[in-house]
DNA sequence: ATAACAGTTGAATAGATATTCAATTATTAA
DNA sequence: TTAATAATTGAATATCTATTCAACTGTTAT
């Protein structure tokens, strides 16, 4: 009797396999920026806030109501957004507009609208 | 000087785009559901593994190897992919080979790749 | 039956994220 | 200049998620 040294834990099954999909795979930098991306769109206050700038431009106040979270909140959220270039703002006078910075916002959600279609 | 009572915080600024903006938003439901699909690509270890998946299926093991984290990680991380409807699965023996259960999922990642080609 | 191994599970932990709160900035109007 | 309001900010809190750990299940081979 031995004592067991698999502390490692991970045992190649198919090492021809893992090579192959090594070398395919993107490195991790791309990675993290692909997972940061999507997480734009993981949270339902995000992906409220992208939908209603989809329709029109709008102030925080409004995506506050809108939402139904404080304009705290949507603050914050917007600028998770605009620093991964998902909306823009502009101001006029005491209010701050907002709107989508990228077009391809609405083609994502409506992805993710035709594969939750069946809940 | 009266007692400041606006605890709501919340202020319409333009009652009409409000109201139109909510008749054609979604309902609430709808938008956690499209949050939850986008959380299985918001973590680099979920990016990974349907990544990796989108080239061939793989078992536990070969997983745990091309991520570098260990079989739990993987086999949790599985289980929501799985959970969410994005990978299937099957024995073969002792091993069980997972694969992509939604032909979308290479087209959201390139989705994510192009807007993301400048970092 | 038992050993070996692929994979799962649940609880615990660590790390990340969303929201709130209170204070602050920027702009407009009195 | 002062008051009012839209919005931001940073710190604190609460919540959620990822990972680890240890124990367990299922299958195969001895």
């Amino acid at each position: 009797m031995e004592k067991k040294l698999d502390m490692c834990e991970k045992t190649v099954i198919h090492k021809e396999i893992v090579e192959t999909v090594k070398k395919q795979l993107p490195n991790d930098k791309k990675m993290e920026s692909l997972a940061l991306f999507y997480k734009m769109f993981s949270d339902p206050t995000k992906v409220k806030i992208l939908w209603a700038l989809d329709i029109t431009e709008m102030c925080v106040c409004d995506l506050a109501v809108i939402t139904n979270v404080t304009k705290s909140a949507i603050s914050h959220q917007l600028s998770s957004l605009k620093e991964a270039n998902l909306v823009k703002s502009r101001r006029d006078g005491k209010i701050i507009y907002y709107s989508l910075a990228d077009s391809c916002v609405k083609e994502i959600l409506e992805k993710a609208v035709i594969h939750t279609i069946n809940e």
